[in-house]
DNA sequence: CGGCTGACGACCT
DNA sequence: GAGGTCGCCAGCC
């Protein structure tokens, strides 16, 4: 399936449109597996993006339910953001509902063999 | 319109 | 492997 903006409907939270591009190839994520903020800003064609990756999926609001922003991690392979907090311990929560493994310090185990490229694009 | 911020990452110690 | 420094750059104030 392909992005389309215009099918953002009033409760569209998101503005900018790097955000927006940002949203669509997390989108591309399949379940069970996870990017790297580097990976996704790659993508995009700018690896020096990385960090505005990541503000992109900060200012993710609810109601944006199908991008799965919890797949996206370090380049360290850990969730980037204290797991005691909330949003960390929601996206901890969130892999480990697809069957990935996270310790409780936010590494993702076998994070090499789950990592997902986007080849291709 | 200038300055600050920061869900990152490459390097170095 | 773990911790600190420095460069990136779109958004926001």
């Amino acid at each position: 399936m392909s992005y389309d903006p215009q099918r953002h409907g009033p409760e569209r939270i998101v503005g900018p449109g790097f955000h927006d591009r940002v949203f669509a190839v997390v989108r591309g994520v399949p379940e069970g597996f996870v990017t790297t903020y580097g990976d996704v800003a790659a993508a995009l064609g700018r690896r020096s993006v990385a960090r505005k990756v990541g503000h992109a999926l900060a200012a993710l609001a609810a109601g944006h339910d199908d991008v799965p922003w919890h797949r996206v991690v370090n380049a360290a392979g850990r969730i980037s953001r204290p797991v005691e907090s909330g949003s960390g311990a929601e996206q901890r929560r969130r892999l480990l509902g697809e069957g990935i493994d996270v310790g409780d310090d936010g590494r993702i185990a076998e994070f090499r063999r789950l990592r997902h490229s986007f080849d291709g694009a």
